[in-house]
DNA sequence: GTCTATAGTGAGATAGAC
DNA sequence: GTCTATCTCACTATAGAC
């Protein structure tokens, strides 16, 4: 039986394959910079771990600085798409504000070094020393464009629950802060976090128990 | 009229001085590690802003390694003493709650560079791959026991707490990440944080409202 | 206790061959 | 798209004069 194809085309497609080094580089350079900051990996290191010569990284990415904002912007992109997911505009306040908690934590603890990194990124003032939410005079970097969308989504969901009066009167920007740092420090925590825990973070049933520990202390803390 | 002070000897007494130059390079080393983490600041840098030349801070301390640690030991102590000041065993262990996070909350207001940094030593793993909490082969360093001082005070007061019934029950290393988390994350927010609350997050208005909104939030989550 | 000078290392980035 | 080689610069740290 003859075979159909002809002899000069793999049986892979070609085509299609080129972001394959791309990718490996964000993952890898996603787990350097989560760890250690942006100042504490070198390039040579995240290409040696990719299994590049450090010169082929500048073939993907012109600078470091590029790479950085790549990888936070893929990282808040997989998160503002979780949300995008759960939404179900006929819910109410409160049960909308449980499955953002729900996306977050579930994304946070299947991206292991999301949570570090995010968190590095709100709280660092390089290479962003400012991260914007609003546009001003230059554009949104894309990254900042996701994050303001996540928070956004969360603040709307508090003035509506304040709205309908499910939720308590308070500061809507306060409250997203401690929101925030309840949620995503939690998965940021690394060691000191399994030491205290006394299990690793990101197993199933740390993670279920987590997500139902920071639900209900978020509920209950809002809660009219 | 003649001096009566002999002419050889400055009217400000020369001794009891010396610790003048090492308490400024913890200053300005803290507000550096804070901004840029360990890896971003420069020895170099840090000596430029307090008016030294590079060597001399080798003086003070042998290692940059070394600087770091002492700058970690200031916050925490600072901390741990503030918390000291607030003990009044005879209350209950809401109040006492309480006034753990109006302790934490004045200290990281008055230190605007402490929450950083202290946000930055929990999730970094360099230079300190993992802040240990417990007694193992090794001494705890200076830092850590502080650390683990103000989290065993915390973790402490949750466990009574509960065993009183005016917290509900709930699992005690959970609490104390997100409590850390709700309290420490806002100080630590830097421009992002100032671009959601609108206002300065270290003015005297912001830090009282803060204080009375984590409060709130926390008391809120715990209760039974 | 502070300085200048410098060693030694590793960083980010560029050029050009293949 | 990856490589080798190289440039320039900043870093930690040391040595020794004052």
């Amino acid at each position: 039986m003859p075979d159909p194809r002809p002899p000069d085309r793999p049986s892979r497609p070609p085509v299609l394959r080129p972001p394959e080094s791309r990718e490996k580089i964000l993952e890898v350079a996603e787990a350097g910079f989560a760890a250690k900051g942006y100042a504490g990996v070198g390039l040579r290191e995240i290409a040696a771990a990719v299994g590049l010569g450090k010169s082929s990284l500048f073939h993907h990415f012109p600078t470091k600085l590029d790479l950085y904002g790549a990888v936070l912007e893929q990282v808040l992109t997989r998160l503002a798409l979780d949300l995008d997911l759960q939404t179900r505009p006929e819910d109410g306040p409160a049960e909308r504000l449980e499955r953002w908690i729900d996306a977050i934590v579930r994304r946070l603890a299947e991206d292991a070094p999301a949570a570090r990194l995010m968190l590095r990124a709100m709280v660092d003032q390089e290479p962003y020393p400012a991260i914007r939410l609003i546009e001003t005079d230059r554009e949104l970097m894309p990254f900042e464009r996701r994050l303001a969308g996540i928070l956004g989504r969360l603040g709307g969901l508090l003035e509506e629950g304040i709205a309908a009066g499910v939720f308590r009167p308070l500061g809507i920007p306060d409250a997203i802060q401690t929101v925030v740092g309840a949620v995503v420090f939690h998965f940021a925590s690394g060691d000191l976090g399994e030491a205290l825990i006394g299990e690793d973070l990101f197993s199933g049933t740390a993670v279920e128990r987590r997500r139902r520990e920071v639900v209900e202390f978020v509920c209950r803390g809002l809660r009219a």
